[in-house]
Parts: structure tokens; C-alpha cells; sequence
DNA sequence: CTAATTGCAAATTATTTGCAGCCCC
DNA sequence: GGGGCTGCAAATAATTTGCAATTAG
């Protein structure tokens, strides 16, 4: 189980580069990284309302970025718009093709595919990503097929 | 190598469903298909407008969704907006990070993630693709710097 | 204090849709 | 020749930006 007590509060760091650490900042990053699944600004938007009546949409895609930039948060483009991963420690996705749901799951092993993809190409390559695709536990219960919906 | 004439033209399968073989139709799959990087829908429309001049950019959006639908090509969401590909075969793909070009790359080959990750979680994994990041040759050898630009 | 940040509204950008006419099969 | 397809223009959806007022440090 991973907590947000594990993660260090990169809060002190951002203010050490001259960032403010104000009231919509602050809950935003907390919604994110609060958030079950990955969420979308709209997401984040609506939730962050619900504490703070007066943040507007600009202010939570404003946010988002920066904290992203500064890597406090992960951006991912996802059909549908941009979706927004608090969790900052190395880990795969799995994307529920039924409810369209992304979890994340464990980081799968490095076994040099990297140095075989250079090697081969010519590129440096700097980091990699893999993003699995099928069913999760909760629609498979269910018995939603992944096609018909 | 892989070459187009590899894969089954599926445009007559198309056919058999109902699908009409019209001039844009063809045009949009062969741009797509032609190109060496993974355009988006405007980059497909400039290019499909120098050879049918009338096409408009309605059409180019609804053929790729279509023809993605279909299966003659796969739709990816990037930064930036939609990219297709032409490649229907099992691949990975490289995005330099300095020029923003994305390119196939040989699949990893497949060592029991898939059953790992079901076993963990107990979702049931269809699919799976990996994504890698890093400087392509081109900009290597420019010697950009992927942070810098 | 004062520069970063915000809310609001307007601007951009990306993508979709309605509809009358066109053209593959 | 009839229904799928198209072009055009207008509609949505997603994201960004300008600016005066606000606020953290």
C-alpha cells in the first residue's frame, strides 16, 4: 500500500523556486492526488469546487501543467482529453476498455528492452512506458463484455 | 522489414461491409499509410489536399475514425491531438522527445507481463504496448539537446 | 510591499455534426 | 437510382490567454 505520507511533499520545493503555495494550488494537487483513478482538469474542476466554490477552470488547467512542469504530478493524453496521475513513482497503466476506468499497476521488470531498442535504432532512449488494455476485476464481475459494452 | 504489401489489403473487405471505395477514401488510407512519422488529422489533410483539392477537413476526420474503426489503421491520442498510424501489425513506438517525431520501433517481445499483471490484479489483460522516450537519431546527431530544445 | 496568482471572459484549437447535393455500386 | 459520402459552415468540446484585482511571503 502506498500512502501520500511516503511520497515526499515536494510543497517546500516548489516554494524554494519561487512558487506560491496558495489555497487553489494546494487542494488542487491534493485532489489529484487523492483520486482513485486518473482524472481529467474537468474531474479535478468539479471536486475541487465542492471545498472551494470560487477556483475557476483556468486556474485548475493553469495549476495542472505547472505542477506537472515541475514534477509534482504526471500529464498523460488519453482519448478524451488530458488526464492527470498523482502518483509520481515508476508504475505501468492499465486501462479498462469496458468502463474506461486507468489504473495503475506495478512497473513491470526492465529486462534491457531499452538498450535492445537503441542498439537497434540508433536512439537514445531515456525512459519507457507500457499501458496494458483489457477488462478489470469490477466489469469482469459484472459480466460486461469488453466489446457491446 | 515490414512492407505494405505484407498486409492484406483490406479495402475490399471493406467493401463487404457496405463501405463505399470513394477517392477520399483512398487517398486518406494512402497518405496515412505512406507516411513515415505518425501524422495528425491536419497533417493528413495538407497532404491528401495536394492531390484531391476539394477534400475537406470533415472528411478527413471522419475517414480516419472510420477507417480506425475498421481496423486499416490504429488511433493513438498525443499531446496535441489525435495521431494515426498506418502499421496495423504489433509494434512499439519511439517519440523523441526534441523533435516530437514518433517512430515504430520492433515490439518487445513478450515475456509473461500480460499474465503477471492479470495475476496481480485480476483484471483480464487483451493488450498491451509499450511507448519509448528519448532523442532520435536525427536530433542526435544535430546534437539538440533534449531538454534545451 | 510586490510579484506571483487568481477569476472572469474572451480567444484558440481540436473535433463533430446538420444538411443539401454528389457519386459509388 | 438509392443510400452512403461529401463539402461547407456552423456547433461543440477542450484548452489557453489577457487583464485587472487579489494575496502569499
Amino acid at each position: 500500500m502506498i500512502t501520500n505520507k511516503m511520497i515526499p511533499d515536494n510543497l517546500d520545493a516548489l516554494r524554494a523556486r519561487g512558487r506560491r503555495l496558495t489555497r487553489p494550488r494546494r487542494l488542487i494537487l491534493d485532489v489529484v492526488r487523492a483520486a482513485d483513478t486518473h482524472p481529467t482538469a474537468a474531474v479535478v474542476y468539479r471536486r475541487v469546487r465542492r471545498r472551494l466554490p470560487r477556483v475557476s477552470l483556468a486556474t485548475v488547467y493553469r495549476n495542472l501543467r505547472m505542477l506537472a512542469a515541475e514534477g509534482c504530478l504526471a500529464e498523460r493524453a488519453h482519448a478524451g482529453g488530458l488526464r492527470f496521475d498523482g502518483n509520481t513513482g515508476p508504475h505501468d497503466h492499465f486501462t479498462c476498455l469496458v468502463c474506461g476506468r486507468i489504473y495503475d499497476v506495478p512497473a513491470r521488470a526492465e529486462r534491457g528492452g531499452r538498450r535492445r531498442i537503441a542498439a537497434r535504432t540508433g536512439f537514445e532512449v531515456l525512459d519507457h512506458r507500457t499501458e496494458y488494455y483489457g477488462r478489470c476485476g469490477a466489469c469482469r464481475r459484472r459480466g460486461r463484455s469488453s466489446v457491446t459494452g
